[in-house]
RNA sequence: GCGGCUGUAGCUCAGUUGGUUAGAGCGCUGGAUUGUGGAUCCAGAGGUCGAAGGUUCAAAUCCCUCCAGCCGUACCA
């Protein structure tokens, strides 16, 4: 049989799970100074309480992963984590004190094609206020976000956008694509200008009308829409986005070069006109209003230098947002692991939901939350090289010389003493025939100092205690086998007694 | 789902117009060295050439189907 495991689906290694802890901790730290607590839910769900997805008969395994329990009802792995807040908020709704502030970190599963850092089983790491009906609470989510990514390390290489999903709904009610009739062409337009960051305003255009070709020759279909919803579209969003290009670009510069950014009316004037506009062609529109109030907000926290900004092409989901949506963009390139540059997109996402609790209850509920995609936002950062993915040092490694019982428990003896100072401390458990095969793993581990007694060093109460990164430097020096074994490198002897405290030495000497 | 590219040793790859026993480097195992890592030298293991079918005297090589991986695209909660 051949070891495989499903497509997207990976093992972790040391390096990922430390990195990943180490990533977890700085988000948690800053969910917590915001004054959220912890909570966690099974990663399976009733499938009906997870929403729309059920396994359908066209495709039955689409999206998500679903299993029938003993008593036939569908079960399914959750496939975020916003669902299942929703759903127990609703069952504790009488208990739970309103705003209900919660983080939680979870794995995810999603019966899809695996991407560039897309998985199939994924970590997704939330938070959400729960009754919170005002723009001041998705302000502090977007905040939030910015301060996440910077406390991540990532300052001047993010970006979030904001948007409303009632704008969107507004302006194309303005240019007559309101009404069941047209329901098909806004979701089309929806999708299209979704697209903006990825191909730019030209294909936004293709998308909009006659469709586009990708560079595989493939063939996406067109909303079809006439020559002038297009222009309208394009100057309430596409035309903005070519000063949101600008804006990125100046920020980015200010970024690379390490000054601050002192121009902040650059993006002042951006949300200005913005706003100007907005409220000289649509005026009164639905969920204007509420960005303002966010951008007041941004403004006052000090996040409007072009970390967090309005962008009017900002979709995201079409299943349960409401209201405000944004999401945060890595803004350098990312390639992975044959050093290919790779479409990425958006590394975290959120917004309003205030229907999802409604499903349950009948009564409004209004929510606001996001998600950070860890998986994600590690695989971008691991082929950035930024990932403090330092391994913790190698055990010190007691080496076996002599495997008689009494031999082995002063061994055993040694290394429970090493623990027992908090140094971390292994006896080679190998075969110890070969000495030499000790040392080498022990090279191999990062091991950094290595324990060898013989018998004869034990009817004298010492033990040999070996630099092994000391005696790795003195090596290169070192040409001929035959020296290199009797010089026996970087090793000195000490009574059994001090073991403890020379080993402390030693690896004070190596970190000093 | 659609499209393109790629599948040869654990890894990275070579393999001529189809030609005899499919190779290299790295890695691995053992030895030189039964009490010392690195370097060096010697030896060895490891392959249904992604799978099945077809063409041929002869297939890793050509054809067909399937599978897997990567990239793009669609969908994306």
């Amino acid at each position: 049989m051949k070891p495989r495991q499903p497509r997207g689906f990976v093992d972790r290694d040391a390096a990922d799970i430390r990195a990943t802890e180490a990533m977890m901790a700085k988000i948690k730290a800053v969910y917590e100074k915001y004054g959220f607590d912890p909570v966690e839910t099974p990663m399976f769900e009733y499938t009906d309480a997870l929403g729309k997805f059920l396994p359908d008969t066209d495709r039955p395994n689409a999206g998500v992963f679903s299993m029938q329990d003993d008593d036939e009802q569908w079960m399914s792995l959750r496939y975020d984590l916003t669902a299942p807040l929703a759903r127990h908020f609703a069952q504790n709704i009488n208990t739970l004190q309103t705003p209900y502030r919660t983080y939680r970190a979870g794995w995810v599963f999603r019966n899809e094609k695996p991407g560039p850092g897309r998985f199939r089983q994924f970590m997704q790491f939330d938070a959400d206020t729960v009754g919170a009906p005002g723009p001041a609470a998705d302000a502090e989510m977007a905040i939030m976000m910015a301060d996440t990514m910077e406390a991540l390390g990532l300052k001047g290489q993010y970006v979030v956008r904001m948007n409303n999903r009632k704008v969107l709904d507004g302006v194309m009610e303005a240019i007559g694509l309101g009404g069941d009739e047209n329901a098909e062409k806004r979701l089309g337009v929806l999708r299209a200008l979704d697209k903006l960051d990825k191909f730019g305003p030209l294909g936004v255009r293709e998308l909009l009308g006659n469709g586009r070709m990708d560079e595989s020759g493939d063939f996406t279909t067109g909303v079809e829409l006439p020559e002038w919803q297009i222009q309208a579209l394009e100057s309430f969003a596409l035309a903005d986005l070519v000063s949101s290009q600008s804006a990125g670009a100046v920020y980015r510069a200010a970024a690379t070069s390490g000054r601050e950014i002192e121009d902040k009316e650059v993006f002042e004037e951006k949300a200005e006109t913005y706003f100007a506009y907005m409220n000289s062609q649509f005026p009164d529109l639905e969920g204007v209003r509420d960005l303002s109030v966010i951008w007041k907000l941004v403004k006052a926290s000090g996040y409007d230098d072009g970390r967090v900004q309005i962008d009017p092409s900002v979709v995201r989901g079409l299943e349960y947002y409401t209201g405000t949506v944004f999401e945060c963009e890595l803004t350098f390139p990312v390639t992975n692991e044959k050093g290919e540059e790779v479409v990425f997109g958006s590394v975290a996402g959120g917004g309003r939901y205030d229907g999802l609790v409604k499903r349950f209850t009948g009564q409004d509920v209004p929510a606001t939350g996001f998600s950070i995609g860890v998986s994600r936002l590690m695989t971008a950062l691991k082929n950035l090289g930024k990932l403090d993915d330092h391994a913790l040092p190698g055990p010190v490694l007691v080496t076996v010389m002599d495997r008689d019982t009494e031999s082995l428990a002063a061994y055993q003896q040694m290394v429970q003493e090493l623990r027992g100072a908090g140094i971390r401390a292994e006896m080679y458990q190998g075969n110890p025939k070969q000495f030499g095969k000790q040392l080498q793993y022990a090279d191999r581990r990062g091991s950094p100092i290595a324990i060898i007694q013989g018998s004869d060093e034990r009817e004298r109460g010492v033990v040999q205690i070996k630099d092994l990164l000391e005696g790795a430097r003195l090596a290169e020096d070192i040409t001929d086998n035959e020296e290199w074994r009797s010089a026996r490198v970087a090793q000195r002897e000490v009574p059994v007694a001090d073991l403890v405290a020379e080993v402390r030495k030693t690896l004070d000497a190596q970190n000093g």
